[in-house]
DNA sequence: GTGAAAGCGCTAACAT
DNA sequence: ATGTTAGCGCTTTCAC
C-alpha cells in the first residue's frame, strides 16, 4: 500500500494524500476526510525512508552507551545498575516528542566510528553520549561536522582545550565536587580525620571531580592524606576487592572510607564483613550515586545521590530542542547532588 | 557528499561506486581501489534512506519493552533491574550481526500500535517483545501481516488459541514450572509443609507457571494450601508490603514463603525485619529470577535463576536468522532454570 | 567491466 | 483547492 494506491482509491492525486498526511491547511475538510477514510481502511502508513529521502526530518536520535573496559571483562558495561535507567529515560523523552531512539554500545575506541557513521548515513539527527571514557577528539570531530550531540558527565576543561565552546554541543553534569565536599564535611563533623578514599576512574569527569574534592577537603582541614589510604578502585567492584584486602593487610585502617561510587562501597563492605571488620563501628563508609541497592542493604549505605534520570532527561530534551530549532550553540547544565545520610557512618571520639 | 560526487571524483559512474560499496565481484581491483580511495578521503557513507528505498534491507529491529501498569506508578517499568540487561543483550547480538536496534516502551494497550506502525512504515524488519502483558490479539495481527517477531515469556496456550503455530513467530521461555517444582521440593525436603506463596501476575506466562507449579507440588504432597497464605504480590514490591503486613496481622505464619520473584522476596524480608521476624529462623524464603541484589543482601536470597540474558540473546538470534533466511516458520525455545541455594531457607523439625 | 536509465515512495514547488 | 512534475540518493536491470 503506497500513497499512489491511496490516491487512486480516494479519487485524488498523490499530492493531496501527502497534504492530508502532513496536515497541510489548504485542503478542505471534505477531501481530507475522504482520504483519511481510505488511509484508515487500508491501514496505510507512509514509508519512512521515502519521506526522509524526500526531505522530511528523520526524527531519530542515537543513544551511545560507552562502556570501554581496558580490563578482562568481556564487554558488558560494568554491570552496575547505573546504566539501566539511562535508556528508559531517553526513550521516554524522545517518544514523547515524537522521536525514535537507536541504541548502540561502544566497547572500544574504534567503536566510536559508529557515531560518525550513524550521522553520515543520516540514520540519526542527534546523538547522546553516556558512559565512561569520553573521547574528546571523537566528540570534536562530530561537532565539527555540525552534528548535534549531548554528552552526560564531561569535563568542561576538555571543552576549553578543544575550543568547543562555540560548537553544537550540550553538556550535562552533576555537581560532584560540591557533593563530595558535603559528604566529607559530614564525616569530618563526626570526628573523623583519618579518611581514606576508593577512587574511580580519572578518565571520567565525575571520577576526577570526586577525587579532587577529596584532596581539597583534606587539605582545607589540614588532614594528611596517607598514600596507602588511596585505594584505586576504578569504579569496579572487582578492583576494589583487591585494594581493600591489601588495605586490611596493613593492619592500620582509616576510621572512614569515602568510595567514589556505591558499587565500590558495597564491595568494600563485603570484604570488611568477611574479615570481621564492622561497619560503621570499626570503619565508616560513604558511597556515591545512590543506586537502588544502597538503601536496601544492611547497614543501609550513606551516600550522595546523583540525579541521573533528571540529567539524562535534560540532555535528551535539550538535544531534541536544539535539533528542532536548528540551534547550533553550546549549552551546559549542572545538577546538584543530594547527601543521603543512612547507617554506615558513626561518630567517633576525637583523639 | 553523495555517490554522484564520489563517481565524478573517481572518474567513474554512479553504478560503479554502488558496485564497490556493495562489494560486487565484477569490478577490477584497480577500479575498486580508485573508488575506495575517494570514498575514504571524503569520509563518504551512503545515505541509509536512499539505500533502503532502492531496495536494500533496512537491518533494523525494534525492541519493544512492555511495561503496562494498571496501577499508580507513572509508567516506568517496575523498576526492577530485570529489564536493564535485556536491552544490552539485544543490542549486542544485533550489532554483531550488523543490525540496528530501535527501542520503544509500551505503557498501555494503545501503545501496541507502535509495533504495527514501525513495521508498516518500514522502520524495522523484525520485532522483539519483552515485558509483562503480551497482547495476543496484537501479536496475531502482526504475524498475520507477515512480519517476524520474537516474544520472550509467552504462553504456548495463547499460540494454540490464536492458531499461530504456523506463523512467523518466535517464542522463548524459561522452564519456570520445573524451576518452581525444584525449589519447592527443596524446601519440603527441609521439613516444611506449611508453605505460603507471593504470586506474580497471571497475565504473565511465567507468573502463571510459577503459581500453577506451586499448586501442583502442594497437591502432590497432600499439603493443604491455606487461602490466607496466598499473597497477591503482582510482581510488585509495593503490593507485597501490604500483603505481608496483612499476613503478619494474622498472627499465624507459614514456615516458608515462596515468592514468585526476587523483588517480592526482598520486599517481604524488609517487612519481616521491621517486625522482628527473623529469616530464616522464623520463616524461610525463596525467590525467583536471581537478580543481582539477591546474592548481595543479608541473608543472601535462595532463589531460582532465570537465564534472561541467554533467552534474550537467543530470541534476537533467531529473529535475525529468520529475517535473513526469510523463513516464515514458528519456532519455540525453552531454557532451564537453575536452583540457587543460599541463606534464606532453614531446616525445621517435622511437627 | 562499465555506463545509462528506470524506479524505489514520498514531498514540494509550480502551475492551474 | 488540486494535479503535474521534478527531484531526494541510491540500486539494479539492461545495453554495450
Amino acid at each position: 500500500m503506497k500513497s499512489d494506491d491511496i490516491a487512486r482509491l480516494a479519487g485524488v492525486s498523490r499530492s493531496t494524500v501527502s497534504r492530508v498526511i502532513n496536515n497541510y491547511p489548504n485542503v478542505p475538510e471534505k477531501t481530507r476526510e475522504k482520504v483519511l477514510k481510505v488511509i484508515k481502511k487500508y491501514n496505510y502508513e507512509p514509508n519512512t525512508s521515502a519521506r526522509i529521502l524526500a526531505g522530511k526530518a528523520n526524527n531519530t536520535i542515537g543513544l551511545f552507551v560507552i562502556s570501554i573496559s581496558e580490563h578482562d571483562s568481556p564487554g558488558r558495561i560494568y554491570r552496575s545498575t547505573y546504566y539501566s535507567s539511562f535508556i528508559n529515560a531517553v526513550v521516554d523523552v524522545a517518544n514523547t516528542r515524537g522521536y525514535y531512539v537507536l541504541v548502540h554500545t561502544i566497547y572500544s575506541g574504534k567503536d566510536y566510528s559508529k557515531i560518525n557513521h550513524s550521522f553520515l548515513q543520516k540514520r540519526i539527527s542527534g546523538g547522546i553520549l553516556v558512559g565512561n571514557e569520553k573521547d574528546s577528539c571523537a566528540i570534536k570531530k562530530i561537532t565539527d561536522m555540525g552534528y548535534p550531540i549531548a554528552v552526560v558527565d564531561y569535563d568542561p576543561k576538555e571543552i576549553e582545550r578543544h575550543k568547543m565552546k562555540d560548537s553544537n554541543l550540550i553538556v550535562v553534569n552533576s555537581m560532584d565536587f560540591e557533593g563530595t565536599v558535603q559528604a566529607l564535611n559530614y564525616i569530618i563533623g563526626l570526628g573523623h580525620n583519618d579518611i581514606g578514599i576508593i577512587t574511580g576512574r580519572n578518565e571520567t569527569y565525575s571520577g576526577k571531580q570526586r577525587f579532587e574534592a577529596y584532596r581539597y577537603v583534606m587539605e582545607q582541614h589540614g588532614y594528611k592524606i596517607r598514600p596507602e589510604f588511596i585505594l584505586e578502585g576504578e569504579f569496579l567492584k572487582k578492583k576494589t576487592y583487591n585494594e581493600v584486602e591489601k588495605l586490611i593487610k596493613l593492619k592500620k585502617l582509616p576510621t572512614a572510607l569515602f568510595a567514589c561510587n556505591d558499587d565500590m562501597a558495597l564491595a568494600a563492605m563485603e570484604v570488611f564483613e568477611r574479615e570481621g571488620i564492622r561497619v560503621p563501628e570499626d570503619i565508616s563508609i560513604i558511597g556515591f550515586d545512590d543506586i537502588p541497592v544502597a538503601s536496601q542493604m544492611k547497614p543501609a549505605l550513606t551516600t550522595v545521590r546523583v540525579p541521573v534520570d533528571d540529567m539524562v532527561t535534560k540532555a535528551t530534551d535539550l538535544l531534541i530542542e536544539g535539533i528542532e530549532k536548528e540551534e547550533r550553540s553550546f549549552k551546559s547544565e549542572n545538577f546538584p547532588t543530594e547527601f543521603i545520610s543512612r547507617d554506615t557512618c558513626m561518630k567517633i571520639d576525637k583523639q
